[in-house]
DNA sequence: TGAAATGTTGGGGCG
DNA sequence: ACGCCCCAACATTTC
């Protein structure tokens, strides 16, 4: 039955260029359906959250966009995958599915429709778009999961495999016009009352192209790279995460383009190199979330769920929230999140370890606030990220290590611009008291326009005595444990 | 991919 | 000239 298609259903992939099962797809010579579902009912499936639903509307438009200029059409279906897929199937006679794989939880509900799918006929077929190397393939001597990042890394360098490019993809066949479609708009991804999005579409423009765009300008100016990539004052991290996340680019796509970048004598080595160890720790957090699915809600290091987690007071919940701590760095990224989406990884953790140490609270508050309004939102690299921070993931931070929010913003800020940047009413301030304005003086401050308790809060707690809280805390709960396995 | 406390050293002021 | 002290600068240890 050489008429009967073959449909290609997007995930976590949503590009054309570099994907494995689409260029499968139409190797196939078969008519290809290209369909995307969106599951917020699949039993165990995490709804994204309000920041990422916004970027998904962008990037579903732009692939869309994309597909009907080959000529194609990309069928929207919202419900669980199990059965939208099995409508989909039936409704078009296809004969075989494609997707890419996950590593989360999801897997589970991937199996469950590979496993119908062939019990009714249906071939289907699964691809890596996703990572570097798959978890599956990467075991450690003992025979389970990798640990601690620096052996993953060298057998991860080891086993990747840099098959050539996979080419764009060329025309589409035209899709049945009767196939029932969802319009976009109806999915009601987009913000409304308020339209709070204006300021992320500023910052960031989704889509496969606008991703290979901000890889060409990143690798161009990688110089420095590994000193500049901690500095929030500057711009000189990639911001490739929210298109990493929707599979707008592939890591291995990423690789390339940085070796080649690498060999073309225009990038320091050491810059490349520490920018592909980023790309590794992304591969890392998938890895441990292959091999504890539970991760995102339970600390790596279950003990750890029996610490003395304190619950946060609504209103220093609310405080770090809103960028109202009264430690400018602190603030200064939690706005840069909300206005955003995204915040640099250096505050990232300085804001994570404001949380869970100085706070004390347990860093799934954290984790779910940062899984509402990250663009960039997934659930291995949100959940390691914290767990890293809170010292109770895989090769984690040791538990006494507390950021101290002045002195990283004086040594990472150290002009204080990201602060003034963010933290407008403190722009007025001279650099030495930007990171810790309620050591200024009243001439000073009153120079600045600055009244402390008015303009801008003082500190919601005093970080000394915080530190030393943590450090009782922390102590207890993680003896035995602050050096083993760890050094590195 | 820390920070603070504690220890050591060496230059310079000073009696 | 010498010893004593102070303390900044750096190193080490501890959490």
């Amino acid at each position: 039955m050489p008429d009967r298609p073959t449909l290609f259903w997007f995930r976590d992939d949503l590009r054309l260029a570099d994907n494995p099962g689409l260029a499968a797809a139409q190797g196939s010579g078969q008519p290809v359906i290209l369909a995307y579902i969106l599951d917020d009912l699949s039993p165990g499936v995490r709804p994204i959250g309000a920041a990422s639903r916004w970027w998904l509307d962008k990037s579903l438009r732009a692939l869309g966009e994309r597909i009907a200029a080959k000529g194609g059409r990309l069928i929207l279906r919202r419900g669980a995958a199990r059965t939208e897929l099995a409508n989909l199937v039936v409704e078009t006679n296809a004969s075989a599915v494609r997707w890419s794989r996950r590593y989360g939880p999801a897997r589970e509900i991937d199996a469950r429709i590979e496993a119908d799918m062939t019990a009714g006929g249906v071939r289907v077929e699964t691809f890596n778009a996703s990572l570097l190397v798959e978890p599956v393939q990467m075991t450690a001597a003992s025979g389970a999961g990798y640990k601690v990042f620096t052996p993953f890394w060298r057998a991860l360098q080891a086993r990747i495999d840099l098959s050539p490019h996979a080419i764009e993809p060329g025309k589409f066949a035209t899709t049945d016009p009767s196939l029932r479609s969802d319009a976009l708009d109806s999915w009601e991804l987009h913000p409304v009352n308020p339209d709070w999005s204006a300021s992320i579409a500023e910052a960031f423009e989704p889509g496969e192209l606008a991703a290979r765009r901000r890889l060409r300008t990143f690798l161009g100016t990688i110089d420095g790279y590994a000193e500049s990539r901690n500095r929030p004052d500057l711009s000189g991290v990639s911001r490739l995460s929210p298109h990493l996340r929707f599979g707008e680019i592939g890591p291995a796509d990423v690789w390339r383009a940085a070796k080649a970048a690498e060999e073309a004598e225009n990038a320091d080595p050491a810059d490349i190199a520490k920018f592909l160890s980023e790309l590794g720790w992304r591969d890392f957090s998938h890895h441990l979330l292959y091999h504890d699915p539970e991760m995102s809600r339970l600390c790596w290091r279950r003990d750890f769920e029996d610490m003395a987690w304190r619950t946060p007071a609504p209103a220093d919940l609310s405080a770090w929230k809103e960028g109202r701590t009264g430690y400018p760095i602190v603030d200064a990224g939690m706005r840069q999140l909300w206005a955003t989406g995204w915040m640099h990884n250096r505050v990232r953790m300085i804001t994570a370890s404001f949380l869970t140490k100085d706070l004390l609270a347990h860093w799934r508050i954290g984790e779910e606030w940062f899984w509402d309004t990250l663009v960039d939102a997934d659930e291995a690299n949100n959940a390691a990220g914290w767990q890293w921070v809170a010292g109770t993931g895989a090769d984690a931070s040791p538990y006494f290590r507390v950021f101290n929010p002045s002195l990283q913003g004086e040594t990472f800020d150290p002009e204080g611009e990201y602060v003034r940047s963010w933290v407008p009413e403190l722009a007025g301030l001279p650099s030495k008291f930007i990171h810790r304005p309620w050591e200024a003086s009243a001439p000073v401050l009153a120079q600045a326009g600055v009244e402390l308790g008015a303009t801008y809060p003082r500190p919601i707690i005093d970080h000394a005595f915080a530190r030393r809280r943590a450090l009782g805390v922390y102590g207890v709960a993680g003896k035995g444990f602050s050096l083993e396995g760890k050094l590195h």
